[in-house]
DNA sequence: ACGAAGGTTGCAGAAATTGCAACACAGCAG
DNA sequence: CTGCTGTGTTGCAATTTCTGCAACCTTCGT
């Protein structure tokens, strides 16, 4: 919509692959050097892009200021933390904490397992939206038309022989999780990685997070891990009542 | 340099402070309400913007996920890492990794302390510059009229007694540091908070980060955390080493 | 010392952005 | 039910702003 704020704003993700100096960002970018330094100064006076001593550029730390400034924003992560340090006491598993947001699915907590093996996630990162559990639970609530939607437009890769293969298959997925209000991702990412997810809902009952406890195959077996779930369940619903009980600062019905 | 893109980065601080809507966003950017829209649309389609379901803009999801890559590209944080959660293992304390960017002293790695008893900070958030041990280290590291003007236009708040009061002092506490090598901060940010700090150059000599030591009265006394020094002081040569490619990389931890 | 590579600036033309005014839509009061 | 107020949204013409160019400057390597 805005020319100028569109490219400066596609030299982030391009730094962010790595430093770049003025001639290569202009190429990518497709315009005159002058136009990337101009814009590169713009994002300088504003702290998001560096100039590191060899002159080439970085993404600044002002990204990182503002990064944890929306973070905390999110008040369901304030809320659910000392919850899911509790789960990761009791049961030593990996936890997460993830929201649905503009066609994406993302971690903003995680409490690390307590055992050798652990899996791989980064808060922040976008998940893999059509087989984990979190995720099926935060587009199971869409309503049913923007959950066909979103489905159509998704690509289902395979990233195990178990993994949701196409859309027709994930909107019954997502069918399921919304009845039974919980869900499993039984090595649909990783082979041998298992996980059991229960929602987190606001006051009005619509899902506004979801929680989830993985462990790989050689630490417990699927079923062992299902046995978590009342323990998973139990844990969010008693976020969801923190979470729609009070209301910290701004309220609305 | 460039308005349009100077008007739309600075709403993103402004979201930071909590979700706005069009109009508030319009007036406190001084600008008519539909230009204030089409700026929050190009932010929109970058994702750095999120419009929540009441409608009001809040910072958006992407904005995470670069402020990560940003983290993984610092080169010193992989490599520090496995050291500083060995230096964790063995003494239990908290450890931090921190840079010098843009007259800003910013935390980029920590691994939390194991006692209970745990001292508050964060990854990303700027840090209290004429006090803590990190930044003693990261800007008596600077030329000499560079860490004058730094010194100048810094404000020097007495968190404590024992805070560093002036640009004189600090200067003084530079240039001890400079020549002794490692710094110590006692007391001077949170008064039962002691914290001892070691610098990582890289090949040319130059100080790149800094880690640190910290750990609560309550746990260690002063004097018993000096004892650890000779420790971070080895681990940050470890890391210098590493980092400046003079020790062939072996593998993580 | 010279040439090359990359960065920087002034300027005129060109294109994008701006503010306006009108429109849509919701909630609310009468 | 109807008109009102407070939003957010769109089309348009004027004008501001941005762009690309070409020349200039600096640094580095040979």
């Amino acid at each position: 919509m805005s020319q100028t704020v569109d490219r400066a704003l596609s030299i982030l993700p391009l730094l962010a692959e790595g430093p770049a100096d003025l001639g290569q960002v202009a190429d990518r970018l497709g315009v005159h050097k002058s136009t990337a330094l101009r814009l590169l100064r713009t994002l300088h006076e504003h702290g998001l892009v560096y100039r590191q001593s060899d002159q080439r550029y970085r993404l600044g730390a002002r990204l990182f200021a503002l990064a944890q400034e929306a973070m905390e924003n999110l008040d369901v992560r304030e809320i659910a933390h000392p919850h899911l340090v509790r789960v990761n006491e009791d049961c030593g598993h990996t936890v997460h904490l993830a929201v649905y947001e503009e066609n994406e699915v993302l971690y903003i907590d995680k409490v690390e397992s307590r055992y050798p093996v652990r899996m791989y996630s980064r808060i922040g990162k976008p998940v893999a939206i059509t087989v984990a559990a979190v995720a099926k639970l935060l587009l199971a609530d869409l309503p049913e038309h923007e959950r066909r939607a979103v489905a159509e437009k998704l690509d289902f890769p395979m990233y195990t022989s178990r993994s949701t293969p196409n859309a027709g298959a994930f909107l019954r997925e997502l069918e399921k999780v919304r009845e039974q209000g919980w869900a499993t991702d039984l090595g649909g990412h990783e082979e041998s990685v298992n996980c059991v997810a229960a929602p987190i809902r606001g006051a009005d009952g619509r899902v506004v997070a979801a929680m989830s406890v993985s462990a790989p195959n050689v630490v417990v077996t699927a079923d062992e891990l299902l046995t978590l779930l009342p323990l998973v369940r139990r844990t969010a619903d008693a976020i969801s009542g923190e979470y729609s009980g009070r209301t910290p600062l701004k309220g609305t019905a």
